[in-house]
DNA sequence: TGACAATATATTGTGCACAATTAAATTGTG
DNA sequence: CACAATTTAATTGTGCACAATATATTGTCA
């Protein structure tokens, strides 16, 4: 019994999906020398360019721009807080409301984090404008397929 | 005491590796309506793909164009066992590999698989000529990030 | 042939990611 | 005010992802 080739719609390589999806990996793989010494995982500093942007978040308000939930990250949040780089309290007016807060040691990290962007430029072999424009295309990709 | 702003390179929407991290879980979620009735998660949709191409793979043979190591593949392959869509069995000659074989079922379900792209495409918002560029910037920034 | 290095997979432990559910606080309405 | 609806997090259960380690088989060379 003879088997069809495999159409090469559905070659692996052929695949934006795994595009995206090997790349993305191949990025937590790049930032991990410069978080590693930090003690941060990648989601986690994902996290804390949030509260470096603006301080006394929710926890909707990391898991709305992160497009997570709070299954990943009340556990994410937590494991932070024991580790030292935030708080975890209840809002004073409302108490359904868990605001995550920087520590000091938090916010002291945001030096050390500025130096990655450049290191992460030069791993990705693109100019700063070719990759501004790539990340724009992938943004909207993923607009699209999030409303469709 | 005054803090100062978050520099722009730190925001996380300027971030291209967020932008490729949040695309890569959208497209997870934009598959899962087509591969849920079939009983698939998405990287094991992955691996039905290079089965599909050339069956009676090796471990190895699954892990180097996936970029997984065993530890992620082995109890993946072993859930695809128990679901039905694929036989692990020694190889007979190096007792040492072990060889992925698709099931009838397994094989089967490539003919449901085969609609999936052209809906995948609808989904991105893009036309196909648009969409291979993308894809193929995207893998060389993969490709630079892993070497680098 | 008999150590021993190399190879291939499996195991262990930690940390995401998400669906589904639960629980508590607040808001809106009669 | 009572109380149903809504909002906000936390919990539970399953399935990746990966570092580090372990185990078993094969190849090699003295």
């Amino acid at each position: 019994m003879i088997k069809a080739p495999s159409p090469p719609e559905l070659r692996l390589d052929n695949q934006i999906c795994f595009a995206v999806y090997s790349t993305a990996h191949a990025f937590a793989q790049a930032y991990r020398p410069w978080l590693e010494p930090m003690g941060l995982t990648y989601p986690q500093y994902l996290v804390m360019l949030l509260l470096w942007e603006r301080d006394g978040r929710s926890v909707n308000e990391l898991a709305q721009p992160l497009q997570l939930d709070s299954g990943t990250l009340t556990p994410l949040l937590k494991r932070m807080e024991k580790a030292g780089f935030v708080t975890r309290g209840r809002d004073d007016k409302d108490e359904r409301i868990t605001r995550i807060h920087l520590t000091d040691f938090g916010q002291s990290l945001q030096d050390q984090a500025r130096r990655i962007p450049a290191a992460m430029l030069c791993n990705s072999g693109l100019d700063l404008n070719r990759l501004n424009e790539l990340r724009e295309q992938v943004q909207e990709l993923g607009k699209s397929l999030r409303q469709a």
